[in-house]
This record gives structure tokens, C-alpha cells and sequence, in this order.
DNA sequence: CTCGCTGATATGAACGATCAAGTCGCCCCC
DNA sequence: GGGGGCGACTTGATCGTTCATATCAGCGAG
């Protein structure tokens, strides 16, 4: 059995078994053990076509005997590429959009590694340490690009990261700026909420109400957008069944408490967060009411909290992994130059139906609306590019 | 201005402004500016000492006005050291301990660039995958060493890393092995729930229940343990007030019910998790009881969702910060060869009171314990290191 | 006066890979 | 049969540091 095969065995590897822990097979010695030159191990690993079958084979036999593995630092000298991508590790709020973005580093560290990549991750706690620490990164050629997460109104880093001739992709589009000159990907919240809605109008609900952030905020407005223009299209009598508030438990249950009372309530509540969503079944339990029974309610990043709630929560799920793929594979091309353009890229999320979606009642409404649409099976396709 | 100090300005640093992006500044340059050798500005960087003041003086002048960093590649290359620790990502299931790991690798970056380290991050489902990751990761030379987190019984990473010549901290105590071989810094569990059991008694309750694990953890079997010794030491009669199953909001519940069900039912809880106490907080609420003023609740671990739930939740919070800074420094000095014999660190936690822990009710407990202790202000005593 | 020592700086040689030119057969075609 | 082209490999140079050693001036001791 060869030694790189037995990697894993209890032994580790041979090299650290015995002799100086620090001296790894180089290049050098399988050239030598093998009978070519470096130059041709080189080629067996990197362009394999240019060996002849023959050679190729004994010297991926010498390679995986003596469980040879290019240096990193060696390799990273000379061709100027560390093979690094360095992400900020954000906050992890749990309640709001916190898991999401556990899942995009997650999703992100997979869709490096699979490429020959790997992150560099740091904590700071603004826009301008990041940048900062960036800058640090690029200067000591630490990392070859970033994943910016976390874009919003005046954000500065895009600006500042292709002044210093950086590459790097957005998870996240740039809100507010007329026309970006770097690339994104981001998930489509209006199509979101939008299919929320039609997740709740194939459950007979008309009367659809939103739980929605102040403006200014470029995700919240997107959301609140889908909702807009789902209602409308729809023709559904909804425009005085929004209300907004900053994120949160809190004001997901007093916003909820706000629209109950109305002469005719919501029946239905699309909101553009888990958090608010989690205060909006607090809402209906005080008044005694069940969450999609009484009243469905759909939130929106089925955040962890989301499944265990009581009522288990319906809410859109954002497709982080294809996301992370997608930004992997933009960043990579963006590096190695092959990008002409700034690519765009919008996901699709879709609805993740749970217990706090039902039917309407037939009371409640006052009338049937019989529409036609998908079930809510067929919301679970995820767009992976 | 010296162009590594605008280094942030709007423009960017000079050599991305003008020329082609991959021309860095390289010591070579730095020394032909500066009319000395590149040893000379090598040694102005890492061996001040080493130089007549007015040379330091005006070396550091010209690496500053170029803006020059040394080339992490060049630099890991000569010295076979990566500055790189590595880290897995471990899933935050968000409900239960998953808080804390987010603070940890959150504080890890922190310590780790602030003594000139980087962090990179991996993603894998299980420990075998964790340990292919690593043996990536050492033939590459990519890092230097690991943070290991999550230890439990059976744990097989020690010894293969050890086996392997790696250098690694592990954050927990290497439960089961007799005498360990490696580093290992970790939380004083049992000091936490002792500590929640004096701050109830400090309220006034006497009988002092705990939910805690199914046998066979290390983590949950400390925390135990820690209420059992104080419970004894006090001379309360609690033995009987023990209920263990899985962890889970649920568990919690369904515990908590059962032990509210006896005969003399506890006045005050100490769960080993948040998730648990979450459960508790939930079968009073199902009783028309408060948490706090009809029986006290303290969790475990200070989880994100302790200070939003309804009646914020006492828990016992961990040094996670100054853990992380132990882990570094042990790991560095693992790395630097410094380190003789395996260095030992348990730091203590410290409970955070909030609502769910109140006084107790003189009609609940039958009599009132009149006790002299510490107030619960005087907790919250950091250790760092 | 010379030897040895020390402090300050300079020079050559790694580190381990890849790039850019070789070299060497071999076959084919005019 | 000479030369062009190609496939398969080799050889030198290079990436940007730091290590090990050399140089060289100044100075005190024998």
C-alpha cells in the first residue's frame, strides 16, 4: 500500500513516523527516485497530457509512494496566486439572518475547497477594519480575492477594494450603486415573497398581509417589493395590510398585534424575516389563535429556529449553496482574468412549507378564491446556476 | 504622507495605482532605495536591534514610503511556517451550543491576528473527514497547527494528529484518555453549575433540581457533577430532583413536567444547556407559571436566545474570549517548540443573572434559608488566563 | 604593530516549486 | 537525404525571503 493511501492510517504518514518532522518530500526527490526530472513530476500533477501513459504512471507511483504534496508557499512564490480567498466572518445574530450566513461560510469553505481553494477567515467589527485587515491580506499576498457578504446603501467597499485592484465578488447586490462595476450574486427576495404569496393564494388566502422593515434597508425593500407586486398582479385587496418596523421578535409581534385588529384582518401574513415571523406567532398564541390554522404565517431564510418552533415555521429558503458556488466560481474566474465583464447572478429561493402555512377558512375569508398554481411541492427547485 | 499609511486612502495603495497590479514593492527595491542590502532592511523588520539607530531609522522611512510588506509566500517559504492555524467549522445548530462556537472561532481570528496569524477554515461532516482535511492541510504546509474543537469520549483526532507530528490545542478536556499527550484548554463546567446552584441559594431556594445529559458525555457529565458536589456540599435535599435525557428544547420540557409532578417539587433549576432551560421555561409557561418568581430557571452557556427570550434567561456564561486567547498562545508555543510537557488550562465560566432566576418564595420552599453568600453581582468575575 | 574581538552591513546560498527555453530523437515529406 | 516539425523530456532561471557566512572598520590588549 502506498504512503500517501495510508494517509489516514493510525501511523500518519511516513515522513512524520520517522526522521525530522519538517522534512516533506520535495519535488526534487520523487524526480530523482522516479528517473526524470522535476520538471516532469511537475507536469505528471499539472498537465498530465504531456507525459507519455507510461511515464505518467510510474511517477504517480513515485508521488503516491513517497506521498508527495506540492509545498504551498513554493508553489504560491512563483506563480503569484496563493490559492486563498479570505471572507469576514460576520456576526452571527442567531435570531435574524444569522444562520444564514453560517451556512454561507459553510457552503463556502465546501465550494473552495472543491476548486483547490481555501478561506482565510477574520473578525472585525466595521466596514473600515475590513477593509483594513483586506488590505493587509493583499499586501502580504495572503489571499488572491474576497467574498464581500453583508452589501448595503453607501456601502464603500466595493470602491475601495477595485481601486486597490483587488478581486473580489458580492453576495449581495450593489443597492444603490446605478451601474456596479464588480460582480455579484445574491438571492431574488421578491421572487421570494413572491411565491409566498402564491404558496398562500393556492391555500385558498386572499386577504395576504406583510410584516416588512422600515425602508432604506436594500433586502428588506426587495422583499417587501415581492410581496407589492404578488398582491397586485394578483389583484388582491392587500395594500392596507403592511406593516413595517425594524427586525426583530418584538416588532414582529407588535406589528402582527397591529394588523389583528383591523376591521378585516390579514388572514395571512408574508414576513420578510424569521424573526418577525417568530413575533407574529407570538401575536396570534396570545390572542389564543394557531398559526396556520387561524392564521398562516410565512417567514422568510428558514433560520434554524425556524423547524423548531411550535408551529414549525413556513418560510423561503435561500439556495446559500449554490450562492457559495456561484460566488467560488465568479471569484475564480474574476482572478484568473477570464471575467471580461462584472458578472450578475440572482438565485431563486422558494418556499419551504411547514405547519404555520394552512388553509384558509372558509369563514374567514368570506368567499373561495379558486386560482390554479403550483402546489407547494413543486416551490422546492433549487437554481443552481 | 507616506503611501503605506494612506494605505486605506481612496485611491488605494501606490503600486495598485500605477503599473501592473502584480508589481509589488520587494526588498530589493526597498534596499537599493534606501542604499543598503536587503539582509540590512530584512533585519530593520525583524531584528531592529541589529541596526545603528539612523540606519533603522531611515530604512523604515523607505519601507514605509513604498509601502512594502513582506511576501507571506517568500517569507513561509524560507522559514517553513505558514502563520496559519486551522480551524474546522463546526454546524452552530443555533438552539443548542452552537452560540458558542460562533464566539470562539469569532475570538480565535481576533487572537490569532493579533499575534501575526491568520485562520483558515474547513467544513466537514464528520471527524474522519476533518482529519482527511488536515492531512491535506500539513502536506501542503498550508498551517502550522489546528484548534480542535468539540473533544468527546472515543475521540480518535488526538492521537492521529499527534501521530502525524502536528502541532494542535484541543478546546475540551480529552475525555476518557488517562494521561493525555497533547495541549488542551477548556471550561470549568462543574464550577458553572456550582456557581448557579450558590446564586439560587443566595435567592433563597433550597430544593435545587437539575436537568442534565444521559450519561456518557464529558461536557454534560461535568456540568452534573458540579451541581451534584454543591448540592451535597451545601447539605440541600435534592438527590431525588435529577431528570436526564437528550438535549433539546423538548427534553427540557418533558423533564421539567415530570419533576414539577413530585410530591415536593423544586423551587429552582439548573439545566446544562440553554436548550434545556428553554424547555423548562416552556413547561412552566403550560402551568401558568412564571419563570423567575414561581420557580427559577439558570441554563447554560448564554446562548444568543437566553437574552431574548420572554423572560430573559440566567445562564452560565464561558470565557470564550479568554479560551480563545489560551488556545493561541498554548498553540504558538506548541508550534515555537517552546512548549516542554502538555500545558493544562480550565478556565472558569460565570453565571449572568437575569430574570428567570428570582427569589424564593417563602411559601414555596416551606422555610426560609437564611444564607450569607456573595451576591450574584459579584459573579461575573472574568478570568482571563 | 599586530592580533583578536565586536558591531554593522554585505554577499552567496538555500527554500521548492513553475516558467521559458533548451535538447534529443523520431517520423514524414519534399 | 536533409530539414522541418513535433512529442517527450531536461536544464537553467526565477519568485522574494531568510539563513549562514563573509567583509570591514574600529578598538583595546599583549
Amino acid at each position: 500500500m502506498a504512503a500517501a493511501q495510508r494517509g489516514r492510517a493510525p501511523g500518519g504518514p511516513d515522513w512524520a513516523r520517522s526522521g525530522p518532522r519538517d522534512k516533506r518530500p520535495t519535488i526534487e526527490m520523487v524526480a530523482k527516485r522516479a528517473g526524470v526530472s522535476r520538471q516532469t513530476v511537475s507536469n505528471a500533477a499539472n498537465a498530465p497530457h504531456r507525459l507519455r501513459p507510461e511515464t505518467l504512471q510510474k511517477v504517480l507511483g513515485v508521488i503516491d509512494e513517497l506521498g508527495y504534496r506540492p509545498s504551498k508557499a513554493a508553489r504560491s512564490l512563483r506563480t503569484r496566486s496563493s490559492q486563498v480567498i479570505g471572507c469576514r466572518l460576520l456576526p452571527s445574530n442567531a435570531g435574524g439572518t444569522g444562520g444564514v450566513l453560517d451556512r454561507l461560510l459553510h457552503a463556502l469553505c465546501d465550494a473552495a475547497r472543491s476548486k483547490g481553494y481555501d478561506v482565510l477567515t477574520f473578525s472585525v467589527a466595521s466596514d473600515d477594519e475590513e477593509l483594513e485587515v483586506c488590505d493587509d491580506l493583499l499586501g502580504r499576498s495572503a489571499v488572491d480575492g474576497f467574498v464581500l457578504a453583508n452589501t448595503h446603501y453607501g456601502d464603500v467597499r466595493p470602491e475601495w477594494l477595485t481601486a486597490a485592484g483587488a478581486h473580489f465578488v458580492a453576495f449581495g447586490r450593489p443597492w444603490g450603486e446605478a451601474n456596479p462595476a464588480h460582480s455579484w450574486v445574491d438571492v431574488d427576495g421578491a421572487a421570494g415573497t413572491s411565491e409566498a404569496v402564491h404558496h398562500l393564494v393556492a391555500l385558498g388566502h386572499s386577504r395576504i398581509g406583510c410584516l416588512a422593515l422600515p425602508e432604506g434597508s436594500g433586502t428588506g425593500d426587495d422583499r417587501f417589493h415581492g410581496w407589492q407586486r404578488a398582491t397586485a398582479a394578483l389583484g388582491l385587496p392587500c395594500s392596507t395590510l403592511v406593516a413595517r418596523a425594524e427586525d426583530g421578535i418584538r416588532s414582529g409581534k407588535a406589528l402582527t398585534e397591529k394588523l389583528l385588529s383591523l376591521p378585516e384582518p390579514p388572514t395571512a401574513l408574508v414576513c420578510v424575516s424569521d424573526a418577525l415571523a417568530v413575533g407574529a406567532v407570538r401575536a396570534l398564541e396570545d390572542r389564543g389563535l394557531v398559526a396556520g390554522r387561524d392564521v398562516s404565517v410565512v417567514g422568510f431564510d428558514d433560520s434554524p429556529v425556524a423547524s423548531v418552533l411550535r408551529p414549525r415555521l413556513s418560510s423561503v429558503r435561500q439556495p446559500i449553496e449554490a450562492v457559495a458556488q456561484n460566488l467560488v466560481e465568479v471569484l475564480l474566474a474574476e482572478i484568473s482574468g477570464t471575467q471580461r465583464r462584472p458578472s450578475r447572478c440572482l438565485l431563486s429561493p422558494w418556499v419551504v412549507a411547514r405547519e404555520s402555512s394552512g388553509p384558509a377558512l372558509a369563514g374567514a375569508t368570506g368567499r373561495t378564491t379558486l386560482v390554479t398554481l403550483p402546489t407547494p411541492d413543486s416551490y422546492r427547485k433549487e437554481q443552481s446556476r
